[in-house]
DNA sequence: CCCTAGTCAGGAATGATTCCTACATAGCAT
DNA sequence: ATGCTATGTAGGAATCATTCCTGACTAGGG
């Protein structure tokens, strides 16, 4: 959802994150796409605009974002690490070919609990559900090269 | 789990797996505990009986052992791998204090389902759940030095 | 408008994992 | 059993996302 820069300059104060140009800039692609990019993807982004910017602070401004609450990190596997601009409780669908990310909104699935019997003297604060498979166009592709694994 | 070496044999030759004395002992390191050690515990656990054990012979074996179905990795956060020699379908409780991961059994998990209406066209094959909280003694360490955040 | 804690850019460092290569060996075929 | 060869092993070098360092810059409270 694109983002106007006085919503986002709010949002920052209201986290105590200081206004920047390069933060408001960062912040602004994440929240306009639903695509969860990666660090580097963001900073390719940003550059067009600000061909200073450093790949490093696109690092630091998401870490200080993360921090406030601003942007949640989902790692998936060992890839790098993907950013989500939206923070409210979700679920995510992974692809396995193309490593696309799609959110997944579901009340059950946030309610989910740990029976007491499992939950071994812990104090759970939260859980995270990630579904896997191909997604239509990856299914495609792998029917067309059934060389393979059938 | 403390398995004979006739049955991590019979285990590597059902799976077209060779079997040689390194993959043994790292197998078998793994099937013992149920504490989800990375590469590199496996690595100091097995070295002090092969002490010409190489780090790069724990990762190519683990990596054949899970190709082959017989391991699973298991990936936290952007921490660095854990292995597990359970392969039968479960999640985990995950300490964000210490890092310890316990198993979770449970049917209602295991048989979780994405709604149609949430796959978007997904062929979905799996899913994970992950339950994150603070185990016993890491609650008890953060109430003794309320120093940081209460 | 000043001051300074916080931020930025660029480069070096880190560290888990992977790649490379020469030697060793498991396990099939003589 | 013996030899052959595809595969595995050890150790070192390379990779590469991320973090650390450092010196210049600036947001924003006073
Ligand atoms: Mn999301
Ligand atoms: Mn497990
Ligand atoms: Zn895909
Ligand atoms: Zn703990």
């Amino acid at each position: 959802m694109k983002l106007h820069p006085q919503e986002i300059e709010a949002r920052f104060r209201r986290h105590a994150v200081r206004v920047t140009r390069q933060r408001t800039a960062i912040y602004a692609a994440l929240a306009e796409t639903t695509s969860h990019p990666s660090a580097d993807d963001l900073y390719q982004m940003v550059k067009r605009q600000q061909p200073m910017m450093s790949r490093n602070t696109v690092y630091y401004t998401l870490s200080v974002l993360r921090d406030a609450g601003l942007v949640r990190e989902v790692n998936v596997g060992h890839d790098m690490a993907r950013y989500d601009g939206n923070v409210s409780m979700h679920h995510h669908l992974i692809c396995l070919g193309c490593g696309q990310i799609m959110d997944v909104m579901d009340d059950d699935l946030n309610r989910l609990q740990l029976s007491s019997g499992q939950a071994r003297g812990f104090d759970v604060l939260g859980h995270r559900v990630e579904f896997h498979g191909y997604c239509v166009s990856c299914r495609q592709a792998r029917r067309d090269v059934p060389s393979r694994r059938g």
